[in-house]
DNA sequence: CGTGTAGTATTACACGTGTCGTAGGCCGCC
DNA sequence: GGCGGCCTACGACACGTGTAATACTACACG
């Protein structure tokens, strides 16, 4: 419940805990692959990113043998969510529709966007009244 | 149009922003002062600031006798822009509906939001019909 | 056992940012 | 005309990030 300290992540951060999102713990060696395919990093770099990451909280390591098996200690959502709160109170000063205005006119909305809203909206809706 | 360098700014940076956003042409003392009840910085601090924001791009200044009035190089609404697309496309691949549906859990939704999202969106549709 | 090797630890460097201290230039006042 | 201030210019330092080379260590194999 208590707010984890807000983890502002860069895009090679979420990149790395992307992985560990999607596969679980894993060594460094399969972070480094994983990551290979769209980022050429040295194997190192990997592991000095993870270390930092741990050195802040949001992934940590237990041993097998002599490699560390690496895990996310924030779920996907923690992470989306604090990192959305932040740029919504930051830009919009916690105003969502205020956001929203300027999300429609910012990006290409794509068909069946404003369908997928509002069948959101209605939810939600429903959910406050319920 | 096409504006090819995202500016992304932090917190501080923001705050220089909005003073000139909303004050217009400004000399360094100025901006400080503006900020001062917030921040409390040195006047050098935010001569240094401006100076690194010009070197962006996203401010600029000219001479008025011995002082520099600065004033901002990018409006609100593209720096918004630019900021929120970042936001969209790295935690969501740009998928809005995901992120409202993130937004709509990550915070207190005010009362009276809900009406005008779908004010919004219902204008925004008559919009893209028209 | 000794050693190659897979893995981790340590160290490094360039950049951007937040934060200033101090140096230098010029304008107006005495 | 010299001097005190007000500004700007320049230089500094700590920290986080991206990036990686190099050093160390311990297990596994010969």
């Amino acid at each position: 419940m208590a707010r984890p300290d807000t983890p502002q992540l860069t895009e090679l951060q979420l990149a790395i805990l992307r992985v560990l999102w999607q596969r679980g713990e894993l060594p460094v060696t399969q972070v480094h692959a994983a990551l290979v395919p769209e980022r050429e990093l040295a194997p190192t770099t990997v592991a000095t990113l993870l270390k930092r990451l741990e050195r802040r909280g949001v992934v940590s390591h237990r041993k097998l043998g002599r490699q560390f098996l690496y895990s996310a200690t924030i779920s996907e959502e923690q992470a989306t969510h604090s990192m959305l709160n932040e740029v919504a109170e930051r830009l919009f000063d916690g105003d969502l529709p205020a956001m929203l205005a300027q999300l429609l006119t910012a990006r290409d909305v794509r068909p069946g966007d404003l369908e997928r809203i509002r069948a959101l909206l209605e939810e939600k809706q429903r959910e406050l009244e319920g």
